[in-house]
DNA sequence: TATGAATGAGGCTTCATTCAT
DNA sequence: CATGAATGAAGCCTCATTCAT
């Protein structure tokens, strides 16, 4: 049996997270009251400092355990021996169609993601590199398959490619979420592939 | 000599959007304050409140006068016979360039564009719609001259080049720009001409 | 025991309403400042904010209460089945001891009651509505019973009353309080009497 | 030839004091900003300060120069060999006529009356004092004529009858002048002279 | 005299955080 | 652990008044 306690407090520790998350995306970090995370939530506002640090400390929490979460799914879903190809459409198909499922994320994401305070911008980048990383690790898999160039700058492609997919998602909910974001997955993928074959 | 009073409105509208400038880059929009604005211009409080409705008014100006010339240096510089490729080499170049020279704009754009406020958004969507609309005009002219390829969605494709150069340039800034960003030209510029190609 | 909880939030407002009163009746509503009436009822200025929208509220709640619980005194005084001469007698002389009891009450009644704001005119005017309509019955009252003449207006009448005694207190007040407000009981009533028997 | 300068002078004096009406009338003394009054009279800010002291002194003055007036045609139409009893119904005429015809004169008067500011307020009991003078001299003058009781107060009935006035006249004005008030002279006049008469 | 741009003190209100219960 | 009332610092903005032109 796992210990009751511990899990009483996971269980509280994520409503208050999933209660951010809602509050988050739909006023944005700086118009988000902490009261308004605990109503959310359904405790008390002190409560929430019994979780955590401060306000900023939600913020970066989510991050951490949302792009964690995000990050695990994408390593299930791309493996070693995956043609680099393949990863390259693997991992498109996941950004968007997980995007896609799971709005609020998209939005705390695209536009809280570049907010301000120090501190929370070196977390977030912390909690983002892995991503990055599993994009670079698949171009130099590409190639040393013999599929990718071998002169593509690996560290500045998976910028390029992040970025590409980063826009087409903030396009996406800026206009109002009016169309498919998983049909956009083909053109996008042709044009990287394009781009990075031998 | 021309009108001194219309000149000096003019002046002073300048200096309070370039100190403007210099503390949103410092602080992000939510952590300036319009006093901290007014010292950096020189001016009083409330002076700043005789050319600005608000604090809000100040970011959507400065968005406005900043992005508005930008995208006039752009026009400048690609011409309609261009040949496309080189119309986007050279908006590449000029994007990287601009940006390298004015670390401010590049943070408050990189920083500040995605916030939260309706009024915000729409307002920072509409000054960059010129832009976007112009690499879509490369875009199609690349068609029209058989360089491109007849299948682009250049819809789609707009976001995917914008938003590589906008990763380039916050991956640089967030590296505390340790390396140069206008040596990534010729790199990204292949990758793109890579997928535009007919 | 009963419940210590709702009963401690009554008393803070109270004491804030108290407070209130003392600043608003020296001062006048737009001289006084929320951080004094805070400081004078011994709590943060925030606290005002949980029992109160915002300053104008205050002195809403301040006219309701104060006017409602004299409101309540004169019902108690004055009953259905006195004479309505003795009845005018009774409401004169609570007028005048009450609001001699009350001198804070008294000036903030006589030295904001005409303010500006279109809420609080509305506000103030529907507390008083009471009290100038228990002085129409009275003089309905006193038709019915002979006492009073049948061709008395009754709704031009009641201001007429309300307007002398109002002054009065008014007179007094600016003169100081340099004389005893309820010795003018009798004079008044004399001539109230005069203008009102068949 | 009266000199140009001083009427000059004069003319923007009235024309100031005209807006500042108008404004007052309309927001109450302290939701009315200088600028305004300065750009209903047609005149820059800093003009305003060439002809008074401060906002207040501008509410002063036009109480002096605007009951001044009013007090005068009283004067003019109330005769010292008139019958008393005729002089109260003139008084009441006056009161209700003149008020009816200049709405925002009667709007500063019943509004801003008993504003805050101790100078105010020892200012307008000094502008209101000929009237209320005039009311007691009329009181006296019915006694001595054998028409009045002998036993009356005269400074408290003076009181009395302004109270009664003025309380009409608010109430008109809260009721959005949805009836005439001059029509009510005549029943206001015989509620007066029952009370006064020997 | 007249202007009106500039000033800057000051007030209302919000809200992250604390702490007694 | 949980509560939520209370705190009080801090910021945006207004507007009476001044002064250089």
């Amino acid at each position: 049996m796992t210990s009751g306690l511990a899990e009483k407090r996971r269980e509280k520790y994520e409503a208050i997270l999933k209660a951010a998350l809602k509050v988050f995306a739909e006023h944005g970090f700086f118009n988000s009251q902490v009261s308004k995370i605990a109503r959310e939530a359904g405790v008390a506002d002190g409560t929430i400092y019994l979780y955590f640090k401060n306000k900023e400390d939600i913020l970066i929490s989510l991050f951490r355990e949302k792009l964690g979460s995000l990050v695990r799914k994408f390593h299930e879903h791309v493996h070693e021996d995956d043609r680099a190809d393949e990863a390259i459409r693997k991992i498109c198909e996941l950004h968007f169609t997980e995007l896609e499922k799971d709005v609020q994320l998209a939005k705390v994401t695209q536009l809280e993601l570049r907010q301000s305070s120090r501190e929370l911008h070196s977390e977030i980048s912390k909690a983002l590199k892995p991503y990055i990383q599993l994009i670079e690790d698949v171009l130099v898999r590409g190639i040393e398959q013999g599929i990718f160039r071998r002169d593509l700058d690996v560290k500045l492609t998976r910028l390029l490619i992040f970025g590409a997919m980063d826009e087409v998602v903030s396009s996406w909910l800026i206009s109002g979420r009016r169309y498919s974001l998983s049909a956009q997955v083909d053109k996008t993928v042709d044009f990287f592939l394009r781009g990075l074959r031998a």
